[in-house]
DNA sequence: GTTAGCACTCCTTTTGGTTGAGTGCTAACA
DNA sequence: TGTTAGCACTCAACCAAAAGGAGTGCTAAC
């Protein structure tokens, strides 16, 4: 359904306005700021039909119009002009861009914490997904007569650690051999590959203290799958949705900071839209930016906020997404900017510093 | 200053009463639910003679009493008796000391989120400080050509990792040579200890590529660093303050919770009270609990709030702190009962676990 | 098709009065 | 001298009514 050159401009003058005032704005409003030489009752009569399509939407007979999910769509889809950082924003990134890169961890948490303060909303970044499972390397290390570590690099870099205790006493030297027996015959290995015949093999090669094979491949196995099912939201900035007046009722902000704080359910609220073939590809945005707006979200809590996401990459496997919360009433426009800058910078990073461990 | 036995109950009474109302409380009331066949007349005057010593305040004229800072103090060095955990609450503990114990910051973090959840109130976990910042062990692990793995587990089991690009190309052999000379050279070493004549015997036996010696060395006192100085704070269930009518008010949660959101600040609110040996021995309650109410908390936000908390030791080093926070109307006498028995527990699981690297 | 005019709606804010819990003080009582 | 009944007073909290104002829909004229 078209809507025509002057309803177009009409909702977004709208939706611009609401976006900055959080205010149901009137046909005069919209009269005396849009260019056009019409007058309010013009204007009004366009609004009436605008709601009637389902764009606008009135809280009650004698207030201004408020753009209902439909038109946030539309706007974003159709009506929205990309955003150019100002300078001072440029400034702010490039401070960004000198943060040192460490651990992988931390390098995500410090890109969100900085998302959320560059644009004002929630920011949010799942851990890296470890979709295959495979291992990179195994090491093992002996810490002191009665327990040695378990070190495991994954495919996608991950790297993870455990403690074990050791059920008989063992040389430091019997483990720097049993650690190179594991290095040679899991390397690469997904989970499944690990089977009977491969144990048999390892047995064969430690020759001796089988006893302990058994914890360890069984530590493998669990830290393994703690990291392929690990839902890992890192979530930053939450007091942020204090700045809108959308949370200005304290219920409303208890409700949504409880949904913030209970990682299992924004992790939930965060990988629904996956059905990605079914979905519209109107939803997306250039660049692989998604926007997912109020009732568009599964979960109750959500339905009057947005998400805007993107996914960050080490070579070109999906590693997990970055993105930010916020109300319906978001600067859209801003907000895909900024992500889209920050996630680019992101997989910059994250090619330059882990890309090696994907190669081959 | 002695208070008189009639004083002492009329206290006790009002603080109990306001504990668990959180309205002021006035004379009718507490002449009705005293035993003591007093007239509210009486107690009124006995009131006033309290708020005159300090100990009651009153919100305005009209209203009931309201206990202070101080009087909070005096209940809770005189008058609280031991809370003894009901039949619920020992399951809900029980239910706790089933979880698995893996990495030592999951455990600290599982145990801080028991916490909040077993107290309704918010919890917090400083993470281990390693004072002494010693050696244990060193590993370097190879994972590519171009890169590998720093690890390092200091003194108090703490572990740390960390990737490093190599300058040059060297064969794994020669890392795990490497690693066996550090490991030799550096284990039981404190970072002041690593001096120059140290490095180089490191040098000495490493026989060739020098050139990666300096990053390594570098990695090293970085990590130590790191760990030393990182004042890391676990807090969980922030949202738990929603529970209570002191911050009902908008602006008083944002505050707040944006306090506890900037962990550089509830880190120094929590490092604070130092100076150990300056504190008069009455603020410190049995079995090391230390309770810091209101305005004894040094930062401006924490002057409605109340601190509770308990070190953790592995050995018989202090490690870090537990605690809760919550409004200066804490239920102080059910809070250290339930932070009496998870530190407890939580000290168990520490020194089954982590103690061996402490021996010797 | 556009617009001026007007009655109408309904939220928001203000105002003023009422209620009720609780106090302090005084005077009488044991 | 300590305790108590009585009473005037204070003040937050609640409620209802009134005023204000932004914005609409509709009609009639341009």
């Amino acid at each position: 359904m078209d809507l025509g050159e002057r309803k177009r401009q009409i909702l977004n003058s709208v939706i611009s306005e609401y976006i900055v005032s959080a205010e149901p704005v009137g046909s005069r409003h919209i009269a005396k700021n849009l260019g056009l030489g019409l007058s309010s009752a013009t204007i009004r009569n366009e609004m009436a039909d605008l709601e009637e399509m389902g764009y606008l939407e009135q809280p009650h007979t004698s207030a201004g119009r408020v753009p209902s999910d439909k038109g946030y769509r539309f706007y974003v889809n159709e009506l929205m002009s990309d955003y150019e950082l100002n300078m001072k924003e440029m400034e702010m990134l490039k401070s960004m861009m000198q943060l040192s890169v460490g651990q992988m961890d931390k390098v995500l948490k410090t890109a969100a914490d900085f998302l959320s303060q560059f644009t004002n909303y929630t920011a949010f970044m799942t851990s890296p997904e470890m979709k295959q499972g495979a291992i990179k390397t195994v090491e093992l290390v002996p810490i002191d007569s009665g327990s040695m570590l378990i070190i495991l690099v994954t495919n996608e870099g991950v790297m993870r650690n455990k403690r074990v205790l050791l059920p008989i006493q063992v040389s430091p030297e019997f483990i720097h051999r049993f650690s190179d027996v594991l290095k040679e015959k899991l390397s690469g290995m997904t989970l499944e590959e690990i089977n009977l015949l491969k144990i048999q093999e390892i047995k064969e090669a430690m020759q001796e203290h089988f006893e302990i094979l058994f914890p360890v491949i069984d530590f493998i196995s669990e830290i393994i799958d703690d990291v392929r099912k690990e839902t890992d939201v890192y979530v930053s900035g939450t007091t942020n949705i204090f700045n809108y007046p959308e949370y200005s009722d304290l219920g409303k902000a208890r409700e949504f900071l409880e949904f913030l704080d209970d990682k299992q359910s924004v992790a939930q609220a965060l990988m629904e839209p996956k059905k990605e073939e079914e979905e519209p590809e109107e939803n997306k945005s250039k660049n692989k930016i998604r926007i997912t707006i109020g009732k568009e979200n599964g979960l109750d809590v959500m339905h009057s906020s947005s998400v805007v996401t993107a996914n960050y990459y080490v070579g070109d496997r999906v590693m997990g997404k970055v993105g930010i919360i916020g109300p319906t009433r978001m600067d859209y426009s801003k907000a895909v900017a900024k992500l889209d800058r920050i996630s680019n910078y992101l997989n910059k990073i994250l090619n330059e510093f882990y890309y090696e461990d994907n190669k081959e």
